[in-house]
DNA sequence: ACCCAGGGTCATA
DNA sequence: TATGACCATGGG
């Protein structure tokens, strides 16, 4: 089975998933580092703790005293590391002249740049590149290891790069709405797919994916 | 009470 | 370079 055969098969069994979930470039770069190891629902209660106080914007979120900060991102877990992180990403994201500026640039020099954000990591910068900047990026998650591995396309343990850029390769003529379905997809999907692997071999390996996916 | 979630960093060996 | 500890909330 190929990579564009997958996305087929979870498009037409779950249909769009219109992401990201939320308002604009700018929320969904917060989103994407809080999102990190994170339920989804808690990012939401974080979110509009920073809007409920109005503070939705880099300048704010730069501007306000640290505790402050901390306390509204609480529901969304780790919510020291996740202040830091998202200060020192505000910090940067003000010096290098905001959406407009950051927009003109290549995506692997932004990429490059976003990865040398403390508290920035691989995935969170396709997210960003992705659903912000709308650039042709590939992101690897842990679902996208789990189900890929279930099929019998990947091992699992290849690092993020080897991934990204196999899956990249086969995605080559596919324009930027399928990278941006077929994430979200694999996230929809994978959250009803058994974690432990031995137990599974009849649950969630190729059968019943095939089954479920094909309808 | 336990396991996990749309990861990343840092300290060790 | 490769593991492991750590971060912390809310839902199942």
């Amino acid at each position: 089975m190929r990579i564009p055969t997958v996305y087929n098969m979870l498009y037409r069994h779950y249909g769009p998933r219109g992401w990201w979930p939320g308002d604009g470039p700018f929320e969904v770069m917060v989103g994407a580092v809080l999102t990190q190891n994170t339920a989804w629902t808690n990012v939401e209660r974080a979110i509009n703790n920073l809007k409920d106080a109005d503070s939705l914007s880099p300048e704010a979120i730069t501007a306000v005293h640290f505790k402050r900060l901390a306390r509204w991102l609480q529901p969304s877990g780790y919510f020291n590391i996740k202040a830091k992180r998202l200060r020192a990403f505000c910090n940067w994201y003000l010096e290098q002249g905001g959406f407009a500026r950051l927009r003109q640039l290549t995506t692997p020099v932004l990429r490059k740049r976003l990865l040398s954000v403390n508290g920035i990591g691989p995935e969170t910068a396709d997210d960003i590149l992705l659903y912000a900047f709308g650039r042709r990026v590939f992101v690897i998650d842990a679902y996208t290891r789990r189900i890929f591995q279930r099929l019998g396309l990947i091992a699992g343990d290849e690092s993020y790069e080897g991934l990204r850029s196999w899956f990249e390769a086969g995605l080559r003529r596919v324009d930027v709405q399928v990278f941006n379905e077929y994430h979200a997809l694999i996230v929809h999907h994978g959250k009803h797919v058994c974690r432990t692997r031995p137990a599974c071999e009849t649950c969630c390996l190729r059968r019943r994916c095939a089954r479920k996916l094909s309808g």
